[in-house]
DNA sequence: CAATATCTGTTATTTTTTTCACAACTATCT
DNA sequence: AGATAGTTGTGAAAAAAATAACAGATATTG
């Protein structure tokens, strides 16, 4: 692929991008490479190859444009365009995301909520539109929904996902504990508490890094 | 210092252990290297390496069994010895945490829910005991909390931590959309819904790995 | 009980990622 | 305008991690 970008330089520029949105709103307009590690706790020479991936020379010599450098990763990373996502399972966790109002101005709109007690589906207040889990594939289909944060209880899990599948989800957010399977060609992101958790108590125990 | 574990090895063990216990409870006894790669999506080679970072011999030729490789991990990552952990933020994602009983069985007591909200402190139904963010430092200290999950608004996330830093925590799991700064001897990590998303989101477009 | 198939543990190799070093550029101050 | 301090971009070097290869061990099957 030409234009092959490390998966760490991803996470890392996706975590930058963050930073410029803030920067954008308190209106500060220039930052250094130094400046970027300092905040995202890498080094400057991380943040400066990360950004020479993208293959566009910011002016040299001078520190980078907030608005320019976030248009550019923008850009290269497609945030541009916003995705359509959806939430499946409104637990409390589930319920707590899909009100969380400030997704769509960070390009990512959700266009359905999931569960599979009707009663929940019918009675709950949200903005968003609410279907039974036997409909996943047909709304992600019809809506053109590539991603999904996923939010049901343990035993769920791998039902929901083979639905999602069956509607063509290209990506999953996954927030049960459940250790899923899927096709190489879906990308899955586990949070996991208990996991998280469990590296922390690991890195403090070895005092790796 | 002489057991240095990659960061990778710590991250796929913790997730090896977690599989490992899910068998014990499924009666399952032995298994291969093989069977664990395509369960965690990693390659058996990596299995086989990340297991010989733990320096101890399972039976060779023999698949591994079940409840030894738990313990040695256990005993390796240091997960044997309970942990006592708090949730500052007591909103819908911090009260389901709170509230999740299985932390327990997984070696992590939570002792202690801290908000802001004095009212959400006095009538919140939860067996934790609750108290006001203010008495953080004080009931870190005393209460020998060493890791902390952070659920607050963007805007407050940054004085918890200070407070937590001055408790002695350390180890953070941060549910808010801040940046923290903090002392390089305390481990973050980070579990941001949005972050998640544009990283998935750019693996999509990307068509990285 | 021998033969075969299947495993693990670990050294060696390859690939990936990070770090370094420095030329080239920009802004600022006198 | 010259000098200085600070900055980026990037090819090269170093470090880290993933992958492969295989010796040595164990089950299993006929």
């Amino acid at each position: 692929m030409i234009n092959s970008i490390p998966e760490p330089a991803i996470k890392r520029l996706s975590a930058l991008y963050q930073l410029l949105c803030r920067l954008e709103v308190s209106e500060v307009n220039a930052i250094s490479s130094r400046e970027i590690g300092d905040r995202l706790d890498i080094s400057a020479h991380t943040v400066r190859k990360d950004i020479s991936y993208l293959r566009e020379s910011q002016t040299s010599g001078a520190r980078y444009t907030v608005l320019k450098l976030k248009e550019l990763i923008a850009r290269s990373l497609n945030f541009a365009t916003s995705r359509k996502a959806c939430v499946v399972g409104l637990g409390k966790i589930g319920t707590a995301i899909i009100n969380y109002s400030r997704f769509s101005s960070y390009g990512f709109d959700i266009v359905a909520g999931f569960d599979s007690n009707v009663n929940i589906v019918e009675t709950l207040p949200a903005e968003t539109d609410l279907f039974p889990s036997y409909m996943i594939p047909e709304i992600v289909k019809e809506r053109e929904i590539e991603l999904a944060i996923l939010a049901v209880p343990f035993e769920a899990a791998q039902l929901c996902v083979d639905r999602l599948v069956k509607g063509g989800i290209k990506g999953i957010v996954n927030f049960s504990s459940a250790l899923l399977t899927t096709d190489k060609n879906i990308v899955i992101t586990d949070v996991d508490v208990t996991k998280e958790l469990r590296v922390l108590s690991a890195m403090i125990s070895l005092g790796s890094k």
